[in-house]
DNA sequence: CCGAATTTTGCAACCGGTTGCAAAACTGAA
DNA sequence: TTCAGTTTTGCAACCGGTTGCAAAATTCGG
């Protein structure tokens, strides 16, 4: 129905190949060809059919975003970002939803068809084989908020999670507490992993405070307040390093309900800095992850490997730092 | 770079009409042949190049999701289950976000470009000739979330918002406050003003009842605050019915701040139910917007109008219930 | 086993563009 | 004005599929 190339080359009496020329830029067009082209395409409401031209340029500017992380607020930011990011570069984001989907086959084997250029790949929560399933099927990728490694297999746009770890930790101690926690996410999540073993290493300096740990089902409210509640049951530990924002949100009210006081009687200090942490009723200091950041460089990324598809793998951590509101006792 | 029909043709000894006829379905094609083909598929890993076939089918199967809420927590979960419903009905969500964006004229023509078989709008902080904007151009569109009409111009499916603001004042009413408020969001947005429109109407039925309205910046945690405080340095309302939920939240914080209780001294009425209002430390009163019926619904009305493409438009409005928590004085 | 009816297959044109190549149209210097 | 050099244009093949049509193969009744 929308009027084609040949429409508009008969409409100006030119050739075919003429109507295109003067749509791709860096083709050969005399200005008058131009003009009268032009006239002929916008008479008739013509524009270039993306998907037939990207049959012979091998290019179709859609990039396949993936992710499984569709409950986490900070994630609609980093959608906002992404599709933000990406159309500005004239690259168009196809959303892949795999909250059900285990089987990457499925959406790489979709992606394909729709001839992606290039995928990023958005989730902490995914096992890192995922991203790796689209290097092998030669489709670019960019695994973002991924797993750091030291040679990596994708390229890895994301936070040194251990570091995050270890900040925590000697947040925690510079603040004098003796009696802390981890209070983290899934077990299976890589991000706790890591978070977790940057936390009890930085401790293993401090032999004279205790420290314990546990893992909540999710990176979800109830989730981390139905762990900080079972806490709670004892004696609870002086400050708590918990897993994500959400969960210490989750955790603050477990705390708030049982009548203690923060950070009075509990610390807390979470991780992300979402908007939701600095509300004033809120008001968690948080070690503030560098969103924006990790998003510009993962795109940045996916760009240059349209030019040069097979870039040797690169890992870009970016540096966090604790953001300081009402949840920890101040130094003394 | 991956395998066309004409490899798999070679290697299976076939022509390329046969391949093709054995992936798309209703064709006509021997068990034999078949197998043949399929074997020859399975060995070079071949799977068919859906932009390809647009071009003869006239179909892309790719939906456009537009829209300009990425702030607010539930549009993560309305992108949640509009993605897992287009990619269960086999359709691909190509997400256009115009956060900045505001000329539809561009997001119309990218649309085009990459032949879009539908559009589908989810915003109701859009003004109505956008969804129409998509109808003009031919291609058929669903306004989700968008502003009722009773000759609708593009199919609408969401909420009736002058009945939720009766069904509020009621709500206050019943619970017998004498001196209300409407605390609107954005004066421009159209549900806004309809949600106003009810609010007042239901209470000329009851003349002995105060009423006074403000409007917040935007729908978000600060423009609710703001807006609250300033109320807040007169004598408050008993009560007020918030635009939506994050407006309540942030107005809910300045409530706490100036020392007053919720709702002993201050009632707050919310809108939408986001996962956030049931949170033990929000506890928030509020009404349901039944947002997956809602997307349910529309991706429904989508699927349909590409069977047929002039289907006459329509309003599909869905009805909201007041769900009680802790921020509304019990009934007498 | 034959011939008509039915199914399966391949040919070739087409979908809406792009692009290498050679012919046509310009340009400028002599 | 002529002619070599440069730019612009059109032809035709191609990208990876689909599909109408007619030929080939199969099925079936007699």
């Amino acid at each position: 129905m929308p009027p084609t190339l040949k429409d508009v080359a008969e409409r100006a009496g030119v050739s075919r190949a003429a109507v295109s020329r003067t749509f791709t830029d860096g083709a050969s067009v005399s200005p008058k060809m131009r003009r009268k082209v032009e006239k002929a395409a916008t008479e008739l409401g013509y524009s270039p059919n993306a998907l037939a031209s990207s049959l012979t340029t091998g290019r179709t500017k859609l990039i396949g975003l993936v992710s499984n992380n569709f409950h986490n607020p900070i994630f609609l930011e980093v959608f906002d970002l992404f599709t933000r990011g990406l159309q500005e570069r004239g690259l168009r984001p196809l959303l892949v939803n795999l909250s059900d989907e285990t089987d990457p086959a499925n959406s790489i084997r979709m992606l394909r068809q729709y001839s992606v250029d290039g995928v990023v790949v958005a989730s902490s929560t995914l096992p890192p084989g995922f991203a790796k399933a689209f290097r092998d099927a030669g489709v670019p990728v960019v695994h973002s908020f991924g797993r750091y490694a030291s040679s990596p297999e994708v390229h890895v746009v994301g936070i040194d999670n251990a570091e995050c770890g270890r900040m925590a930790a000697r947040e925690l101690v510079r603040r004098g507490y003796r009696d802390v926690a981890f209070l983290g996410g899934p077990e299976s999540a890589t991000s706790t992993q890591d978070r977790f073993r940057g936390f009890m290493e930085e401790l293993t300096h401090h032999p004279e405070i205790s420290v314990r740990h546990s893992f909540a089902e999710a990176y979800s409210f109830n989730a981390g307040r139905a762990e900080m509640l079972a806490r709670l049951r004892d004696k609870p530990a002086e400050a708590y390093f918990c897993g994500d924002d959400v969960l210490s949100i989750g955790a603050l009210s477990a705390v708030a309900d049982s009548g203690l006081n923060v950070p009075g009687d509990v610390g807390i200090i979470g991780l992300n800095d979402m908007e939701m942490a600095g509300w004033e009723n809120i008001n968690l200091t948080t070690i503030r992850q560098p969103i924006s950041q990790i998003i510009d460089s993962s795109i940045e990324l996916i760009v240059s490997m349209l030019e040069n598809p097979d870039r040797y793998p690169e890992a870009r951590l970016f540096p966090c730092k604790v953001v300081e509101r009402g949840t920890l006792r101040p130094v003394a």
